[in-house]
DNA sequence: GTCTATAGTACGATAGAC
DNA sequence: GTCTATCGTACTATAGAC
């Protein structure tokens, strides 16, 4: 057994994402990773805390590199500043498509990835508040907003990922975000309604 | 052994949310759960997929009268319509505080069950876009604006809980809305980004 | 690296409700 | 009779403890 220098992390990443792939997650074993990987299972815990995290590694990455983007955005509207940080990650985004394509599918067509899907944007987004306030803005703003970037730069992305590589991703950032503009135009929640709803 | 009437489900949901509270999730076995309700085990994968699911039996409710609302609201812009969905919401919400509080601080001290929340709003949201779509919305419209009237909603369901009790549920869910429309005023995606990036 | 507890599945059997 | 709820047991995989 290639004992290999320290590249076990990214061979283990590789062999989940394959076996993933030909066997679907709930077929496939974490001993069965680990051996395609070359190491044993008890390796293989040393390095992802579940069987779900071998596939949710590049989440801190691209959560400083939207940090980073934030801090260098200029004074403003928080969605503004948040679009400056979602931008900053693109060519992350766009560089790990030969990785990120495989995954988005097996993510897909498995209910447990899913949930961990959400609760990693969920823990980028607090995160993402968090660097709001600090910056002095409300922190239910801060929340909302970031909730709602959040969506947009989802939005985005699928519809990049749904396109012929190499695609445009910020093409489809713009995009997203106007059409985030456009829904809450028209937008008004009438005291009538209260009214209404009270006196009911 | 009281083989009692069919109240086993609500009897083995009291008992779990006892026990995270008393104990936490983590040190909580389902083999305790089923012994509070005085069932076994094997009684209690019946009634519930996995662990979590014990907490999360309600959101078919919740989407059944959330989809309810829909149908009846008026033809209007997506977020007009899905607030609707969600005022008809409100009176269920409100009538399970006693059970949602409690609820509400064991799914936010533990991990595992912030992703089942997050799994279980997504699949709402699915659902409504569906629903949406049904009535002529665009698709990626639609799926932006459940996705943005979630955060809305969830804001406000927060607030209402950090409230002391009653609180005014609505009151929060049109401060949220009304909060969602000044987050998009003033935003404006410039072109000048989009060609700033390209020349880089 | 070894060992073990818990989650969750598979298959089977029993018994009351209608 | 059918339907549905319960219990019994053996088993695998995950994950954490040692």
């Amino acid at each position: 057994m290639a004992r290999s220098g320290g590249e076990a992390h990214e061979r283990l990443q590789q062999a989940a994402l394959d076996l993933f792939g030909e066997q679907g997650f709930d077929r496939t074993t974490t001993a069965q990773i680990a051996a395609r990987a070359g190491v044993t299972e008890r390796t293989y815990f040393r390095h992802f805390a579940d069987k779900r995290e071998v596939l949710f590694d590049g989440q801190e990455q691209f959560q400083a590199v939207l940090l980073h983007g934030l801090a260098a955005a200029p004074d403003g509207p928080p969605l503004m500043m948040l679009f400056h940080a979602y931008r900053e990650s693109l060519p992350l985004l766009e560089g790990n498509r030969p990785f990120s394509e495989p995954r988005f599918h097996v993510i897909r067509s498995t209910r447990a990835l899913q949930e961990r899907e959400a609760a990693k944007l969920a823990s980028v987004n607090l995160t993402l508040t968090a660097a709001l306030v600090a910056r002095g803005v409300d922190e239910q703003q801060a929340s909302l907003a970031t909730e709602v970037g959040m969506a947009a730069l989802g939005q985005a992305t699928r519809r990049w990922i749904s396109e012929p590589p190499p695609g445009d991703l910020y093409a489809q950032l713009r995009r997203a975000f106007a059409d985030l503009r456009s829904l809450t135009t028209d937008l008004v929640v009438s005291k009538t309604a209260a009214r209404k709803r009270r006196s009911a």
